[in-house]
Parts: C-alpha cells; sequence; structure tokens
DNA sequence: ATCCTCCCCTAC
DNA sequence: TAAGGTAGGGGAGGAT
C-alpha cells in the first residue's frame, strides 16, 4: 500500500510564542536574577513605557517565568512535572479552570489528543462508549485526580481517581510520560493530530487508531454528519466544492496558507529589487521607487525625521546612506566582526490587523478565522489563523479549530480575514526595516531578519562621543524601528537581537509580545557563553527553529528526552546518527547557541507549484478533468509571472484511506490519505520546457489517469513544476500577470477565472478601487492576447523531424506525439514526405485510426537513434522485487561513455553478470577495429537525468548486424542460469513476487520497476526481436499465474460489491497493474512494430 | 566522492 | 458551513 501523509495533521506545531497562560501561572519573581532579568531593567530605561501597559505587563511577567521554569524541576510546586494531560469533553470543573491547574503546577496541557504527542493521562467526566474503547489503553481519569492533588500539594496515585464506567477500563498500560523538562516555551503552533496522513500507514496504524476525539476535527475516524447532508445536495457540490467550475479561484481567494506562500514569494523578489537598487547606489530613491507604486506609505526619509521629532528621539538615523552591501562582503571573506542581527515579528499579527478597525476589541480573547457566527461555532472546524494574548492565555494557539478555541474560551470573539490590509502593513514593516538593514531576509509576511551590524555600529559611536551614555545601541535601535513600525501601523512588532540567527529566534520569543530583547553575552566573548547556555537549557528541542514534532519524536525515542539542555550531553556522532548528517550537526551547535548561517540571499526559484487538498470532492472523471484544467491553468499563470518553463511535473493525489470516512471530522478537508506521486519529463513540442497551458494540463490529465483512482476517492490534488529555465522575459505569454488578469486570461481558455485571485499582489494591494481594473485597460495592457493560446499549428515553428530530440519526443504524451507527427506529414516535413492527411484532427479516433501509419515510421526513425536510456525514473527504490532482480555479481568498472562508444547501453550493461559484461566488451571493441564509425547518423540525446539542457551523449550506431541485442541474447549460450538473463529465471522471479503480495496488492515500487524491465527489454536497441519475444514470453507467464489465483477478477466488476473479498481485491490490484504494464509495453510496441503485443 | 531522485520535514 | 499552500533544506540510498 502506498504510504499516506499528511504532514499538518500528525505534528505538533506549536506557536513558537511564550503562552501568557504561563505568565499568569507563574507571577512570582524568579530567586536568581540573571540575564533576563538585567535585559529587564534595561528596558525600563529605554522607554518600553511608551507602549500600553498591557504589553508591558505581560512581558516582565514572562520574563520571569523564564527564569522560573529553569529553576522548575526543583519546585516543589511542579507536581505535575513530567505529565501530559489531555482533557476529554466536558468537565466539572471546566476545562481552562482545570487546564490551569495542570500548567501552573508544572504539567503540559495537551489541546488535543495527538497520536504523536505523548499523552499521560486523559481527564473525564463521562465518556461514550467508543471513546472508552479508545482510551482504554490510558490513564484516564476524574477531575477530581487533579482538584485534591493541588489542594494536598502533592500529585496523588492517579488509580485512586480511575474513571470508571459500567465496563471495566484497564487504564494502567498507558505510556510513563518521558522526562522532560518543561519549556519555558509555549509550544510551537497549535496540534493538528490525527487524521494522519502517514507515509507509512500500515505500519503506524496501530497508533492512528488511538486518539480520535469529537473535538477534533483532524481526527481520523469520525465522519462528519454536517459535510455529509450538505454533499447530498448535488447543487451544494457543484457551487462548494471542487466540483464548481471556479473552484481553484474562489479557494486560492480565500486560502489564507496560499496568501501567505504568495507573500512570501513577493517580498522576496520586493526586497532583491530594493537591495539591487541600494547597490547601485541609489540608498533610498531605491526603496521608494520600489515600493512607492504599490503602497501608499511614507517615505521612509520623512518618516524618520517625523518619527525622531515625535519619539522626541536624540538619535537621528544615520544609516540612511549606507551602502547596503558593503559591510555584507567583508562578512563573506573569513570571519566576520560580530554581527547584530535582529529578528522582527508581528504580535499575533491578523489580529493586529484586524483590531486596526476595531479597538474595542483590544486586550479581549480574539480570533482570526472565516467562521464568522458570533458567539457560535461551538461546532466550527474553521481554522483560527492568529490568536490574540488574551485567547492565548485561555490555551487558544494558531492553527486550531474554532471549535477546540470556543471550548477553551467560550467567549472567545471572532474576526474575519482582511488580506490586503496584511499585504499593506507588511509593505510598511519591510519598508522600514530596509531602512536600517544591511540586509534582509523576508521570513514571512510580518516576519523579517534583518542585519543591522552598520546601523548599530553608528550608533555606538555616536555614544561613545557622548560618554555617559551606557545604554546598549542595538536595544535602542530595535525600540526605535518598534516605535516606527507602531506609528506607521498600528501594531506592535518584538524583536529579538543577537549576534546569530537562532539567538535572534530565540530572543523574540522572549521578547513577545510588544517588546524587544537583546540576547547577549556579558563578555565580549565571540562564542556562546554560560548565559547563553543557561538560556538554552530549559528549552525543549521544538523552540529551536527546524526542529518540530518528528525531530522531537526522534529525539524522546533515541535519546530519551527533548530537552536541549540534556541534548546537550549527547555526542555529535550520536546526534548524526539520527537525525542524519547536517541536521545533526545543526543540532549539536544550535543546542550549543552556536549558528554560523547568514542571511538568505533570494537565489532564484527552483520550482513552482500548485496544490489544493481541500474542498476535492468529485464525483465522476469529468470533474476532475475541469480541476485539472483549472490547476493547470493556475500553474500557467504562476510560470508566467515569474517568466519560467517547466522541464519536469510531479502530480500528486491524496487518496481517501480506506480506513478513513467518507466525509472526515474537518469540514471538507481531507482525511486520513494515502499520498501519490507520479513524475513526468515536460516536454513541449519544440523540445524545450514549456509553459504551454495545454500541455500541461495534457500531461497533469495523464498523470492523473494513471493512477487509476476512482475520482470519488480523490482528497487533494498538487501539480509541481520544476527543472525550471528561463522563458521570454517580457511580452508574448508573459504578459497577463502585469496586466489584469480577468480579460486577458479569459480570452484564451474559459475556464480561466474572470477575477484576479492575487488580490494582493503589489500591483494591486490598495483595498480601494484598483482592485478591481477595468476589461479596456487590460487589453490595452496585453499586446498579444494570442500569445496565450495553445500554440497555434499554424504558426508553430517546428524544428526539421530530423533535429527532433527523440527522447524528447518520446517523452510526449501519445495524444501530444500524434498530433506533432500529423503535423509533420501535413507539412511534408516528415521523413515520408506528403503522407500525411492534409489536417490534423483533434478527435482521439481519427487520430487511432492513423496512427498505424505513422508508427511505422518512426520505427524507422527510431531505428537510427542512439540508445537512451528508458523513460523517467528507471530507478527503483529499495524494494522486494528490486532486490530480487538485481545481478548478483558486480559490474565490470568502466565509465558508462565508453560503453556507449561501443554501442552498448549502460543500463541494460550493469544488469549483465559478470562474465557476460566481459564478453560483450571483448565483442564489442572487436567488432569496432574493424569499422567506420557511422558519423552522419549521430544524435544528440537528451539526457533525462540532467537538467540543465540537452547533454550530447555521443553514441555512434554501430553497423546493423553488427550489435546482437544485449539482453537475452545469451539466452542458451551456456546453460548456466543468469540473473535477469534467462526466462526461467525471471519466471521464477514473477512467481516468487506474486507469492509474496498474495495477500496484499503489490507495491507501486515494484511494479514500475518491472515495467521499466520490461520496457528497456521491448524498447529502444537494447534488444532486438527476440527482446520482444521475451518480453511477450514473461507477460503471457505473469498473466498465467495471475489467471491461476485470481482468474476471476480479470475483468474488475462493476458496481459495488458488498461482499467484495480481501482476496478479490488483491486480485483486482494486481490485473491492474498488469494492464498499466501492458498499456505501457504497447505503447511502445506500437511505435516500435506498429501493433499491440498479443498475449493470444 | 558526487550526483540525482524521491521523498520527509519545516516555516509562516 | 470553509477555504489543510508552498518552497526549500536535506536525508537515504542508488547511479555515475
Ligand atoms: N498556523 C498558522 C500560523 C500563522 N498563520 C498566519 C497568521 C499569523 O498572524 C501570521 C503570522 O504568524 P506568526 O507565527 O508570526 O503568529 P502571530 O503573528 O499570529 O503571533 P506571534 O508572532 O505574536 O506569535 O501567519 C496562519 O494563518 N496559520
Ligand atoms: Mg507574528
Amino acid at each position: 500500500m502506498p504510504p499516506a501523509s499528511d504532514s499538518h495533521d500528525g505534528g505538533v506545531k506549536r506557536p513558537r510564542s511564550i503562552t501568557p497562560t504561563h505568565l499568569e501561572q507563574n507571577p512570582v519573581a524568579p530567586q536568581t536574577p540573571n540575564t533576563l532579568q538585567e535585559e529587564e531593567d534595561d528596558e525600563e530605561i529605554y522607554g518600553a513605557a511608551h507602549f500600553g501597559n498591557f504589553g508591558e505587563y505581560m512581558r516582565r511577567k514572562r520574563a520571569k517565568l523564564q527564569i522560573q521554569n529553569a529553576a522548575l524541576a526543583q519546585d516543589n510546586d511542579a507536581i505535575f512535572k513530567g505529565l501530559s494531560i489531555y482533557i476529554n469533553g466536558w468537565t466539572q470543573p471546566s476545562v481552562q479552570d482545570l487546564r490551569q491547574l495542570i500548567v501552573k503546577h508544572g504539567g503540559v496541557f495537551q489541546p488535543y489528543l495527538d497520536r504523536k504527542a505523548i499523552v499521560t493521562h486523559v481527564i473525564t467526566c463521562s465518556l461514550t462508549p467508543a471513546k472508552l474503547q479508545e482510551f482504554k489503553k490510558m490513564k484516564v481519569v476524574r477531575p477530581e485526580w487533579i482538584i485534591d492533588s493541588t489542594t494536598q500539594g502533592k500529585l496523588l496515585p492517579w488509580q485512586d481517581y480511575k474513571y470508571i464506567q459500567e465496563d471495566r477500563i484497564d487504564g494502567a498500560q498507558g505510556k510513563q510520560a518521558s522526562q522532560t523538562t518543561l519549556s519555558a516555551f509555549a509550544p510551537k503552533d497549535s496540534s493538528k493530530s490525527l487524521d494522519v496522513t502517514d507515509r507509512n500507514a500500515s505500519e503506524s496504524s496501530e497508533l492512528l487508531k488511538r486518539g480520535a476525539t469529537s473535538l477534533n476535527p483532524y481526527a481520523s475516524d469520525s465522519s462528519n454528519p454536517i459535510a455529509k447532508r450538505a454533499l447530498a445536495d448535488p447543487e451544494w457540490r457543484r457551487a462548494h466544492t471542487s466540483a464548481a467550475p471556479d473552484f481553484v479561484e474562489e479557494y486560492y481567494r480565500n486560502s489564507r496558507l496560499h496568501y501567505l506562500s504568495t507573500w512570501k514569494n513577493e517580498l522576496r523578489a520586493l526586497v532583491t529589487e530594493a537591495q539591487e537598487q541600494l547597490d547601485r547606489n541609489q540608498p533610498l530613491a531605491g526603496i521608494d521607487t520600489c515600493f512607492s507604486s504599490e503602497a501608499t506609505i511614507a517615505h521612509p526619509q520623512k518618516l524618520n525625521q517625523r518619527l525622531d521629532k515625535e519619539i522626541g528621539s536624540s538619535i537621528s538615523n544615520t544609516n540612511t546612506n549606507a551602502s547596503s552591501s558593503k559591510l555584507l562582503d567583508e562578512d563573506t571573506t573569513t570571519h566576520r566582526p560580530q554581527r547584530v542581527i535582529m529578528h522582527c515579528d508581528f504580535d499575533c499579527f491578523f489580529v493586529s490587523a484586524g483590531l486596526l478597525s476595531r479597538p474595542h476589541l483590544r486586550g479581549k480573547p480574539v480570533v482570526v478565522c472565516h467562521s464568522q457566527g458570533g458567539q457560535g461555532g461551538v461546532s466550527s472546524t474553521s481554522e483560527i489563523a492568529s490568536a490574540s494574548y488574551a485567547a492565548r492565555e485561555k490555551g487558544v494557539q494558531n492553527g486550531m479549530s474554532l471549535q477546540q478555541a470556543r471550548r477553551l474560551c467560550p467567549n472567545v470573539v471572532t474576526v474575519p480575514y482582511e488580506f490586503e490590509l496584511y499585504k499593506e502593513l507588511s509593505l510598511k514593516f519591510y519598508t522600514i526595516l530596509l531602512t536600517h538593514a544591511d540586509d534582509l531576509q523576508a521570513v514571512s509576511v510580518d516576519e523579517a531578519l534583518i542585519d543591522v551590524s552598520t546601523a548599530v555600529k553608528e550608533l555606538e559611536d555616536k555614544f561613545s562621543a557622548n560618554e555617559s551614555n551606557p545604554s546598549d545601541p542595538a536595544k535602542v535601535l530595535a525600540e526605535k524601528i518598534r516605535t516606527q513600525i507602531r506609528l506607521a501601523t498600528g501594531c506592535e512588532i518584538s524583536i529579538g537581537i543577537a549576534d546569530s540567527i537562532l539567538l535572534a529566534r530565540l530572543a523574540t520569543k522572549h521578547a513577545k509580545p510588544a517588546g524587544s530583547y537583546h540576547l547577549i553575552h556579558s563578555s565580549s566573548a565571540t562564542e556562546p557563553t554560560n548565559e547563553i547556555l543557561d538560556f538554552l537549557s530549559p528549552l525543549d528541542i521544538t523552540d529551536l527553529p527546524g526542529f518540530a514534532y518528528a525531530a522531537k519524536n526522534k529525539a524522546l525515542e533515541r535519546f530519551g528526552t527533548s530537552n536541549v539542555g540534556e541534548l546537550r550531553n549527547i555526542s555529535k556522532e550520536r546526534l548524526c546518527q539520527v537525525f542524519g548528517k547536517s541536521t545533526g550537526d545543526t543540532l549539536w551547535k544550535f543546542a550549543r547557541g552556536i549558528d554560523d548561517r547568514r542571511l538568505e540571499r533570494d537565489g532564484g526559484r527552483r520550482s513552482v507549484s500548485c496544490e489544493i487538498n481541500y474542498g476535492i470532492r468529485f464525483e465522476n472523471e469529468e470533474q476532475a478533468e475541469k480541476f485539472i484544467l483549472q490547476m493547470t491553468n493556475e500553474v500557467k499563470k504562476r510560470l508566467d509571472d515569474i517568466h519560467m518553463l517547466g522541464g519536469s511535473m510531479t502530480l500528486k493525489i491524496m487518496k481517501r484511506d480506506p480506513s478513513a470516512p467518507v466525509e472526515p471530522p474537518k469540514f471538507l478537508g481531507h482525511g486520513k490519505c494515502e499520498v501519490l506521486t507520479k513524475q513526468t519529463r515536460l516536454l513541449s513540442p519544440n523540445g524545450r520546457a514549456t509553459n504551454d497551458a495545454k500541455v500541461l494540463a495534457d500531461h497533469a490529465w495523464r498523470l492523473l489517469k494513471a493512477f487509476h483512482i476512482d475520482p470519488k476517492e480523490l482528497r487533494g490534488i498538487g501539480i509541481h513544476i520544476h527543472r525550471l529555465e528561463h522563458g521570454p522575459e517580457k511580452g508574448g505569454t508573459t504578459i497577463q500577470r502585469t496586466a489584469a488578469p480577468g480579460q486577458a486570461v479569459l480570452s484564451f481558455t474559459k475556464e480561466i477565472p474572470a477575477v484576479p485571485k492575487h488580490t494582493c499582489t503589489p500591483d494591486v494591494s490598495m483595498p480601494s478601487p484598483k482592485s478591481q481594473i477595468p476589461p479596456e485597460v487590460m487589453d490595452i495592457d496585453d499586446p498579444d492576447p494570442k500569445g496565450k493560446k495553445p500554440i497555434s499549428k499554424d504558426t508553430l515553428d517546428l524544428p526539421s523531424f530530423s533535429q527532433i530530440d527523440m527522447s524528447v519526443y518520446e517523452a510526449l504524451p501519445e495524444d501530444l506525439r500524434k498530433e506533432l507527427d500529423e503535423e509533420y506529414m501535413r507539412r511534408s516535413a516528415s521523413p515520408m514526405p506528403g503522407v500525411g492527411p492534409s489536417r490534423p484532427s483533434t478527435s482521439t479516433a481519427v487520430l487511432e485510426q492513423k496512427s498505424n501509419l505513422k508508427t511505422s515510421n518512426m520505427k524507422r526513425i527510431t531505428h537510427q537513434l542512439a540508445p537512451r536510456t528508458s523513460g523517467p525514473s528507471l530507478s527503483p527504490q529499495k524494494s522486494a522485487l528490486y532486490r530480487m532482480m538485481q545481478p548478483k555479481a558486480k559490474s565490470v568498472s568502466i565509465p558508462d561513455a565508453e560503453l556507449q562508444l561501443f554501442g552498448i547501453d549502460p543500463e541494460v550493461f550493469h544488469c549483465l553478470p559478470e562474465d557476460l559484461q566481459r564478453e560483450q566488451l571483448v565483442r564489442a571493441r572487436l567488432a569496432k577495429s574493424g569499422e567506420l564509425i557511422d558519423a552522419p547518423t549521430q544524435k544528440k540525446v537528451l539526457k533525462p537525468r540532467k537538467p540543465t539542457g540537452p547533454v550530447s551523449r555521443l553514441a555512434p550506431r554501430p553497423k546493423a548486424g553488427y550489435r546482437e541485442p544485449v539482453f537475452l541474447r545469451q539466452q542458451g549460450k551456456d546453460g548456466e542460469k543468469r540473473y535477469l538473463t534467462d526466462t526461467d529465471d525471471i519466471q521464477k522471479v514473477i512467481g516468487d513476487w506474486i507469492e509474496k503480495y498474495r495477500n496484499s496488492a503489490p507495491k507501486e515500487k515494484d511494479a514500475k520497476y518491472f515495467a521499466n524491465y520490461l520496457l528497456q527489454c521491448a524498447d529502444g536497441q537494447k534488444a532486438g526481436d527476440d527482446g520482444l519475444e521475451k518480453v511477450i514470453a514473461i507477460m503471457k507467464w505473469w498473466m498465467v499465474l495471475l489467471r491461476k489465483y485470481w482468474g476471476a477478477c480479470e475483468t474488475p466488476e462493476e458496481g459495488y460489491d458488498p461482499s467484495n473479498t480481501q482476496s478479490r481485491q488483491v486480485g483486482e490490484a494486481w490485473w491492474r497493474v498488469f494492464n498499466d504494464v501492458k498499456e505501457q509495453l504497447d505503447l511502445v510496441v506500437r511505435r516500435k512494430f506498429g501493433g499491440t503485443i498479443s498475449l493470444k
């Protein structure tokens, strides 16, 4: 069974910020003042008092907590330390109260019952039978356990409070909690447990079963009746699911995650542009030009002057004229001096933005989500994008469902998204940051890393001139920036300062909300001091950037701890062993506060993708095909936006896991799924990477069909394009982005949405009138609407047929090849002039009639080609079949290029036993010495694996007759059995294979490998005609075996047979694989020999 | 060794 | 009702 996966759901993602809950719970001042405390004191000097009392208050409390948590291990009050507690359903006392008690006394409150998170205890007042079953291996206790324990100040035995229903619960088996040190930092992001899509569903399914709850929309096993009811109405389906004609557009208009990704890209580009301007010695003008047309922001220079006046700062910004890259360039050489990195991040960004127009909600528990039903939403599965700090106090987290939030905080207020506003604020934010930064890395719409070494240095010089000022210039600058941002946007940001990215990020968590924090060594030591180590020690691995739940699980599993301080004791070798070389090394360094990464520069895009895993509910193939069309059109737009062409496509689908309900708990979500991907080379008729909508659509549709999946089972579709090449910069097909999309795009495909979904791209970033551009304007902007039409055959500039790269040609979808064939014939450009019909038709039926005629030409042409590697991915991963088919002898060592010189296909060569390899070489050398290379027939062959243009693989075509079929030729040569060279052997392999999968469907990987092997035999010049015979023999044998075992399943039964046995499903899977392979073979055979293989 | 391919993982 | 996207780092392990 192919793997199922859902990275979102399995994980424990948690906000990086410190939950204010902790603050509330730990008001006691720390015993030992340390750096943190000192910084707090500093803060007072530097005027944090400007801010609302709220931020100041919170921040101070949190800082105290931070220190306290470090000592929490010894705290007698931490009676729940090491426990991870989940509260099920309605309880008395309330969830919030219990949660507060748990957290206050050192326990971990689990908002979800996550299969990956460790839950030591479940608290409940009542349990449904289903839950009872679900929890039967866990410690299920009544709330009194918590109450009594806290009142008595010690952890009472849970057994005394075991929750009992009529059925006996064997609760003693729950996993013991790992001894993880409590972190001062809150969890990274809201956990979305459970409809886990595992890449190895079978292995972990046992665990998966464990923790579904009705309150968790990601639980894997309960159905959503509301969704079921809605979907029963066909009208509704057609309006609200992927069956809708404009679903893609509508979806993207509302997907926050889509915006997040889009913005990040845009900001990166913008920053790069601005930096280039600055590098051209146009300090401020650059910024102005860059942004003025896109958002109404004050000129930075003026802004600064104004700000200086307003905040009465004696520090003027002396950095505005600094060259952006001078210092940076120095840095790149050897060891950089001492950087000052700031990590700047809006506090609860979406909420803060939303509150700009709702000031009365300040300080209240507010969340941003789609669901807006006032006090309703008790059962809403709508996801919370951002929660205010007041809401976080109650345990509400970003990414949580609204129903979860309501449970934790019944009076939480919901606020709608305002995407345009976010982008606007972000632009102001970035503009100001650029004003101070030597370098800037766009992290996200609300977050950036800046290198402010120069500005801090200048400030420092100024201070030292003043003498009497003991201020930390970095901190002063941070506060100045915060003030500027506040005045420009009305929002609070927090800033973490340090000399590395890692420490700056950690400092930010500490600074939030509405503060700044300089994580600095007291000494001027270059490497992390004890203070830094002490800061890090209480943290959890998930507090480190780049490490989340998977890392945590590995750490817990392999080291028994996820605490940074304890992980520091693990040797680098062990870490690398568990996490891999680079990641292990990084972890080792991070645990010691070492991070020498520089800020990332935009290195140019390497892939473009488009993926929707929500609301995918097809009833038939036609809907799926229409949807694919929408997706590929979207992909095309994205390619055009960045003037790129794609050389390769991966189609990714999510398929409902057989064990998952048809309607998952999350409304229209994908639920537990298997994730499958198929990849293909993506080449247009001109042999280059492409952006052609039709080519994209054809490839995608073809890939989708190759899954042979019931469209009803689809839950997600993604199209990824890689191996990007530069396309035309302007004009032609690349206009629509700068033109208003609607009209221009409509002009060539009806399916494309008429309204731009990029409502927040810079050119339309103003919320107002501009977002709707009149159609006339768009027409003017687009000089050549036709350029976006599928390439017209009449105007297409085709190379002469002989110039066509055959590997490219062969990689085309069949119908495209046919079309191309027809075109050549029509133009009399084919090697057999004038054979074709006068006009190509798009009718499949017609094309098929003609195919024989053309394939005979194809055969002649392909025969002249050099050997080539067969299609994409002849590189099986380790698999049972693969291992079975591996040659036992090691390969004779000889460069492939030399083999090719001999006309031997390396791939085949390496499959041969050693003695045969030698023999082949001897023969080849002999033959070559007696003949001239047939130069004129040399061809360039595009090597499938090299992304960069055609790699010439000069492979002189030996004279006909010379080259005996490498494969299978030795049959009968000397009765010795050889791997993969003898029919008997292969028959045995097939037999073994089937035997191995008598009771479960064959692995996709094996099937692919086997198919490739057969194709290799039948295709190209690797085998002569007896190669084909061999293939036919193998296929026949395979068929015989399948008939023997599953003869009844040869033709899949129509309709739904409730008595569908496991055996029947396995049989059908085998036949599906068989037919799939035969189909592929037929394709090759038809091309080569003009017919299909007959297994009669 | 170094590359490539097919994934997993992470961040917002 | 709800809108679970997207790009890049990098690891495992085969190909070169
Ligand atoms: N699961 C998530 C996480 C974040 N976001 C969006 C909304 C957030 O406001 C924005 C920024 O994410 P942050 O992680 O910076 O979180 P916030 O800014 O909301 O809070 P803070 O930074 O104060 O912790 O991204 C989202 O839509 N879904
Ligand atoms: Mg933020």
